[in-house]
DNA sequence: AATAAATAGTTTAAGCTTAAAATATAAGAG
DNA sequence: CTCTTATATTTTAAGCTTAAACTATTTATT
């Protein structure tokens, strides 16, 4: 049994449980999120990055600002910077200034990033779907709430 | 409640809950990752891979190969020589080869890198258990449990 | 209105990460 | 012993990511 090598290899009693409830964590979600990297750029040519900003895109009809965005996927400004050129450059979305601040950008996704989502992000269910979906629905309902517990515990640290 | 913006913002009814799951695991993942980055670099000038690196070492009295620390790590091989190079050259650890393996090395912690481990270790487990200490006990030992169904199921997913 | 402070986004330099190709060595097959 | 295959690691090129510095614009203060 658990004859993987991974973040929790080697772990002593002593450790505190906090650090090994991080690890295993960081496990999982590194195992999963291998997976869809493998998975999307075999596949689709496609990175995880890439997709998650179409993503965001898609499940905001009036599109985004660079900022939201950069908050919605959780990185830097910058970031965003850098894959909205490409994605602007491979006709994917749309980057138009709005008409009373000459800051902002609103990003949209194109006809063709819709298209193109569309098709990626069947598949992509499936693949979560493939790692995941075997767990009992009970499973699921518990864990969502355990770690919606964690999210809201590691937010109120006063040192965050 | 929960106005924060992250990979779960705007997700719909129809979303798969297996889809749910993930993103809000990679949430979790991403706010804990997030602040131990910050706070290594802030505090220490040091990275999370570089610490890693080092803490797979330190739980390895004997050393580990360079393929070893690629498994445990989670990481490509390529990764791990660059990752190695950096830290023989700031003399935290040793690289030498095996006697009877002209391919093989072993990597070991230099007394100054388990000292400057020791150092770090000591406080990055401060971070983790601000950040999740305050879970109950109960809720750790089933977040754990259910982490590890996930962990175990995902890697039996024959597509893997 | 002039100045200061805050906001929105981009650029840059450095480090991380990977897949694929390359190198070197070891082990096995005939 | 030679040839093939497998193993261990490194190199390379490309993309991701970030913090910090920068530009531009807007809002607030005086």
């Amino acid at each position: 049994m658990n004859s993987v090598t991974d973040h929790e290899t080697c772990l002593v009693e002593s450790d505190h449980h906090s650090l090994k409830l991080w690890l295993r964590l960081l496990t999982c979600s590194s195992l999963i999120e291998k997976k869809l990297r493998d998975e999307l750029r075999l596949s689709f040519d496609m990175t995880l990055p890439r997709f998650d900003f179409l993503s965001q895109l898609e499940r905001a009809p009036d599109g985004l600002t660079m900022g939201e965005l950069s908050k919605r996927m959780m990185v830097s400004g910058g970031n965003i910077s850098g894959i909205a050129a490409q994605l602007v450059d491979e006709g994917l979305i749309d980057r138009c200034q709005v008409p009373n601040n000459r800051r902002t950008f609103i990003v949209t996704l194109t006809q063709k990033g819709r298209d193109e989502f569309e098709t990626i992000a069947k598949t992509h269910e499936c693949w979560v779907i493939e790692m995941l979906g075997q767990l009992d629905q009970d499973d699921v309902k518990q864990l969502m709430n355990l770690l919606l517990k964690v999210k809201n515990t590691v937010l109120t640290d006063p040192t965050f």
